[in-house]
RNA sequence: GCCGAAGUGGCGGAACUGGCAGACGCGCAGGAUUCAAAAUCCUGUCCUCGCAAGAGGGUGUGGGUUCAAUUCCCACCUUCGGCACCA
């Protein structure tokens, strides 16, 4: 930490002297005020939305305004877009370059907690100072467009889209929301009937005939309360007891993906499970489509594969087990189907609720103990023992129904209630966690899968040892346990390293128990053979063994003939199953928005009308909540209680929105900011959408992107929006680390404040120091000197055209036309930078501006046509620089609607171009040729270097290769 | 453990589609300017040997393909990020 360089206020105390000596010296200051005040009054970013221009909509994600306020990797990723949205400007774009407030939060309410000061103070001063750091950073903002989600004005369609999802239903057959009031009157009509699975169905092709469908009931035979359980079950938003993540010290249950190895994301909390009345979202329904749908989005592909391994698609089949000696049947998921005849033993999650009925007398209690501690288990104790894989045996049995072999019904919390049946059957030799289990508690592990050449093991034995027996394939245990003692005994002997060049995982650790001196023998045998016996699980396909009748077929084909077979007999089905869960959506706080519902006496929830929107937060000066899992809002009781104009009393829900809420949507609301009558006008919407750049953090890829894109397709469904996805293009800014390389945290005291930056170096140097750091998307860390170096070349420019004495134009500067070697590098950085911005790296493009001003201080005379143009290319980046010397070269307007200059091929290229002369590949010497020289020419040039003579040394010419530009490569 | 990304000078990084490795910037060294400093300008700066001309080596490691490899292929090592009993 001491290291780090103690020169930081150089520029300062630079900047002091230099004023005392040069009224024209490159006042950043004063100049990025002047300009940021000139912006703003003349609203020059004001977006237009009727404008026969094509339209950009570049988006950041919009920052969360903390009372720390900006750190330097938000303006990394806003700078890149502010770069792109005034190079589309200039290219003749009507741009939509919004920003906002994501207000909602956990913080400023802890603050509140402690303090009395309501969050809504906090959070004002917190945006205004936030607000105050983005304007100094010149960023070309539309700022009447700016939203904030913790205004009425907006949360009020925050609710108003958590009624259409409690208002809708999934059409599976059609996968796609439909509003719920359609599902009623075709359960009216007759056209669907509830199932007895409690889902809709369809009616028979002929009713008149087949009457209705086997075992459904019509919906006028359901009393008002199974109607509204049925209408429930089908709501897109609905009330459920789950088994939730609660975090003792922040009072509030918080989503799976807010909770990361049992501790909560923000605080690091440990958080446990606890079973609780909550809101949920059905994202589920969408996780076909949100999965589908990538493949149309320019998005990373590791962001991509984030989401898609976060949806978890995998596909299978369920298969019924009969319980011996019950009226039961235990359904299990598996995605090898084809295993089933290795299927040694069955394992129910405890919370199965089958559990407790078919448990023996005998075991009883040991299930009992079992069930309490899998209960108490927080999620991080879970993780903690996932190694060693406990378990506690039903003392009741079932039937593989492929064999009508008894098999052991076990109980383990390896297996979740919250996938698949909750309950698997476990195949000991193809699974690695069954595999694991069955050693552990001594259950039969019977292979029935041949792997297939790639899957084969290569058991780790050198040739050199003295064990005799097979070196690939499958072995026995017997056979395995062999391997191991001869391995020790070969390390023992001093045999060892080994005669491999690459000594295997199991040598190795072999080696590493024998030098264990305070291992006994037995020790170190047991725990080989453990890590022997542990490798023997072959996960992979390959041909089936031991499958009665399906014996010799390939795992492939396996699937598909037992899935069938299961389908025949009424033994299973195909099934599929994700990994992503039902968003949970409540939380038990007082900074959020409150949910638009009303819960009656009889228990009956009814949904406020849109009219009556926005539901807007109580006063109140006690932001504390209670300890049984209240939101602070429980506790306001003239707000919480309700008379309805029907003199129905009612209370009103007492949780509020998670903070995603309000991300969800803020991209459409910056379409139509004021609207109090819609959400957005869709005339707009259809102008404006989809985003086509969105830059922001990495840390976002599964939470807020894939929120994000569930909520727009519901609107997708209900026609609000008019494409299926909402972000086109996706970037992720890397994370910036601290000058000792490590992540900025107040505790390393390592953290950049970008006002400090501001102030000594000025928001142009800032900006491009972020850009030219290196590859926006990656990791990098932050230098001071890195800033004074970017600063210099602004402060070179500046004086390249300025008189630092009198501050007017340098005398240098004429009006005359460019010499070809100006041009030719003004040229070449028109192409180069305009390349470079429209591929995003920003890193290039400045180190070629720095090559043309370089070249510039070289010039006795300098052009003053190709000065202008320089300053054009470089405004997007340091636009407060641009625009004065724009203005003292003698231009009236603002040039951020000039044309982005073009370049022109011809004059970027170079007349003469040097080639190495390589003889077999290895350069001798260069030679200068015109840049339109043929080969033969070039190839005459080369042969007649000295050098190259006296290489080749009267050897024969084989081959002259000539890469025309590059060089010249003779072979002999 | 699994998945993904990446390893290039003292440092951040550059290198089109297989074609001169190290652009640009930082730092450092020497020089100019200055009473002196700051700022600025000039020169040098991948490593080794050499006074030099020059020679050799070099993009995580080891192999391979090719006239030619930072770039393509195989194996391995390291770092960072994500997931973590999802049957």
């Amino acid at each position: 930490m001491s290291w780090l360089p103690l020169r930081q206020n150089v520029p300062s105390f630079r900047t002091l002297r230099t004023m005392e000596e040069n009224k024209g010296f490159y006042n950043f200051n004063e100049i990025e005020k002047k300009w940021q005040t000139f912006w703003e009054t003349k609203k020059t970013f004001a977006a237009n939305d009727n404008d026969p221009r094509p339209k950009y909509y570049v988006l950041d994600m919009f920052p969360y305004p903390s009372a720390q306020g900006l750190h330097v990797g938000h303006p990394e990723g806003y700078t890149a877009s502010d770069i792109v949205a005034r190079f589309k400007r200039m290219k003749g774009f009507n741009v939509l370059h919004p920003i906002g407030w994501d207000a909602f939060g956990l913080p400023a309410e802890q603050y509140a907690v402690k303090t009395g000061t309501h969050p809504a103070i906090t959070t004002q001063q917190n945006i205004d100072n936030m607000r105050r750091q983005i304007k100094a950073l010149g960023f070309s903002y539309d700022w009447d467009r700016q939203v904030d989600t913790t205004d009425p004005g907006y949360y009020k369609w925050t609710q108003w889209i958590f009624l259409k999802l409690f208002n809708s239903y999934f059409d599976t057959a059609e996968q796609k929301a439909k509003p719920i009031s359609e599902l009623i009157t075709k359960l009216q009509e007759g056209d669907l009937f509830i199932g007895p699975d409690g889902l809709p169905v369809s009616a028979n092709p002929i009713p008149a005939i087949m009457g209705i469908p086997v075992g459904t009931r019509k919906w006028i035979e359901l009393t008002e309360v199974e109607k509204e359980e049925f209408l429930n079950n089908q709501r897109l938003a609905y009330e459920d007891e789950v088994a939730v993540n609660w975090c003792p010290e922040l009072g509030t249950v918080l989503a799976n993906e807010e909770v990361i190895g049992g501790i909560s994301e923000r605080g690091g909390h440990p958080v446990i499970r606890k079973p609780m009345r909550q809101w949920m979202l059905r994202i589920t329904k969408y996780a076909d489509r949100l999965e589908e749908d990538l493949q149309f989005v320019d998005w990373p592909q590791s962001i991509k594969k984030l989401q898609t391994d976060w949806i978890g698609k995998s596909i299978g089949a369920e298969v019924d087990f009969k319980v011996d000696g019950f009226d039961e049947i235990i359904t299990v998921f598996t995605t090898r189907p084809d295993t089933l005849f290795g299927a040694t033993y069955m394992v129910l999650a405890p919370e199965h609720p089958i559990v407790d009925e078919i448990t023996s007398p005998g075991q009883k209690q040991a299930i009992e103990d079992y069930k309490k501690i899998a209960q108490s288990k927080s999620d991080l104790d879970r993780t903690d023992l996932a190694k060693d894989k406990s378990g506690v045996f039903t003392g009741a049995y079932a039937i593989n129904p492929v064999n009508n072999e008894k098999i052991q019904i076990w109980i383990s919390d390896y297996v979740l209630i919250s996938y698949g049946t909750g309950a698997i059957m476990s195949v000991p030799a193809h699974d690695e966690r069954d595999f694991e289990f069955a050693n552990k508690h001594g259950l039969e592990i019977r292979p029935v899968v041949e792997p297939d050449r790639k899957t084969a093991l290569t058991l780790p034995i050198p040739t050199s040892y003295s064990y005799e027996g097979p070196t690939e394939g499958i072995v026995s245990p017997q056979e395995w346990i062999a391997i191991a003692d001869s391995i020790i005994a070969e390390v023992k002997n001093g045999q060892a390293p080994f005669t491999r060049p690459v000594p295997t995982k199991l040598e190795k650790r072999a080696i590493e128990l024998v030098k264990n001196d305070s291992l006994a023998v037995d020790e170190i045998r047991n725990r080989l053979k453990d890590i022997v016996l542990t490798s023997q699980c072959t996960a992979g396909e390959g041909i089936a063994i031991n499958s009665g009748e399906f014996t010799g077929l390939p795992t492939a084909d396996f699937k598909e003939k037992i899935t069938n077979w299961l389908d025949e007999k009424g033994l299973g089905k195909k099934a599929v199953n994700y990994k992503l869960r039902d968003w949970l959506f409540s939380r038990q706080r007082y900074w959020g928005e409150p949910f638009p519902l009303l819960h009656l006496e009889d228990g009956q929830i009814i949904a406020l009308d849109e009219n009556d929107l926005p539901l807007t937060l109580p006063e109140t000066d006690n932001f504390k909540p209670s300890d049984s899992g209240q939101s602070p809002l429980a506790k306001i009781e003239n707000w919480l209680n309700i008379e309805l104009p029907n003199g129905q009393k009612a209370k009103r829900e007492t949780n509020t929105m998670p903070q995603w809420a309000g991300s969800c949507w803020y991209y459409l609301r910056y379409l139509d900011p004021k609207n109090d009558r819609a959400a957005w006008e869709k005339e707009k919407e259809k102008y404006w959408m989809p985003v086509d750049l969105y830059i922001g953090g990495a840390e976002h890829a599964v939470l807020h992107l894939l929120y994000s894109r569930f909520w727009h397709k519901l609107l997708f469904d209900l026609g609000y929006v008019s494409t299926p996805e909402p972000f086109k293009k996706l970037i992720n800014q890397g994370m910036i680390l601290g000058e000792d390389n490590q992540k900025m945290s107040k505790s390393r005291g390592n953290v950049v404040n970008p006002d400090k930056v501001i102030t000594d170096y000025g928001a142009d140097s800032m900006r491009l120091y972020e850009m030219f750091m290196g590859p926006l998307e990656s990791t990098k860390p932050w230098s001071m000197q890195g800033v004074e170096g970017v600063h210099r070349f602004l402060n070179k420019l500046w004086r390249a055209v300025i008189d630092e004495q009198t501050g007017l134009l340098h005398s240098s500067i004429k009006d005359v036309d460019a010499d070809e070697e100006t041009l030719r590098i003004l040229h070449q950085t028109i192409r180069k930078v305009t390349q470079n911005v429209e591929t995003f790296r920003f890193n290039t493009a400045i180190s070629q501006m720095m090559i043309f001003v370089n070249h510039l201080m070289k010039l006795e005379s300098r052009p003053k046509k190709a000065i202008e143009t320089f300053i054009l290319i470089l405004s997007p980046f340091a636009p407060h620089i641009a625009e004065e010397l724009w203005q003292l070269l003698g231009n009236k307007n603002t040039l951020v609607y000039e044309n982005w200059p073009q370049f022109d091929e011809n004059l970027a290229k170079e007349k003469e171009i040097e080639l190495a002369v390589q003889v077999l590949g290895k350069i001798k010497d260069k030679i200068v040729v015109p840049f339109d020289a043929d080969e033969e020419e070039i190839k005459q040039k080369a042969l007649a270097c000295e050098k190259v003579a006296s290489s080749i040394a009267g050897k024969e010419i084989k081959k002259i290769i000539v890469i025309k530009s590059r060089l010249v490569n003779i072979v002999i």
